[in-house]
DNA sequence: AGCAAAGCTGACGTTAACGTAAACGTAACG
DNA sequence: CGTTACGTTTACGTTAACGTCAGCTTTGCT
């Protein structure tokens, strides 16, 4: 099974990232790692945020947007005040990527038609260069 | 017809951004308006490099990332090795973007998902709230 | 016991992308 | 002709997200 706790370094191993981040993780109470003795332990639930957290920040969200979100993927007993409130701002947040999906399609069709235009131009290039030889 | 050219005032107006930024993307030369005395005078092709600048920086891209990529969009008379350059740039932005655009499907579909558990939840409580009424 | 590797806690440094404030020019308006 | 509004340059300030370094335990190996 997969290991139930992993020290410090397999998990920068594992998600490529360094213990500075994983620490400045833990100060901002993105994660909660468990101590042995000083020694940071990280469990399955922060392996899983971990992953949420890069996402998220991959989508541009902040650090600090993140942390909210990631109450309603971590709540088990949330008051139903915290619970609605995480939904509302997760409603809002997946308005906001479903734009950004619509955004980039268009982008994605727009990069293409111009880098058929510079496809052209370069073939173009080509063709005289052949011809001068 | 659409004004030949802006002010800076009209732009941030325009685009929603202040005088500040537009300023601050002429010194990383993102933009390159022209004068009339001390004043800038924004042109339409100065318009259409800050849509894309503003689009690319919600993809999460870098000015730098972005003001490379301008390069291949407003190439007239680039030399072949400068064309050919911007090309393959513009060939790794696609591929980020798509992959991207698969992370945020993905994404997307997850936290749909966390939604509709909350939604569950929600509903679990106002039916325990309208027994106890 | 000795020593290096791995971790820890501050604390200060860094980069990107602007914000903000001071000090000045100039152009229209009453 | 004063002042109000808009624009400019120069320069220092700010925030997020870490990087880096110093100095201190703890742990494993020999």
């Amino acid at each position: 099974m997969t290991n139930e706790t992993m020290n410090i370094r397999e998990m920068c191993d594992t998600f490529g990232v360094t213990p500075r981040t994983l620490r400045f993780y833990e100060t901002k109470e993105l994660l909660f790692p468990i101590r042995e003795g000083q020694k940071r332990l990280f469990t399955r639930r922060d392996r899983a945020r971990l992953k949420l957290i890069l996402r998220g920040k991959r989508f541009g969200f902040s650090l600090e947007d993140i942390r909210q979100l990631l109450d309603l993927y971590h709540m088990n007993d949330g008051q139903e005040a915290q619970l609605s409130r995480s939904y509302e701002l997760a409603k809002s947040h997946l308005a906001d990527m479903e734009a950004q999906k619509a955004e980039l399609e268009d982008a994605i069709a727009e990069m293409k038609e111009q880098m058929a235009w510079g496809e052209n131009r370069l073939a173009e290039l080509a063709r005289k260069k052949g011809a001068a030889a």
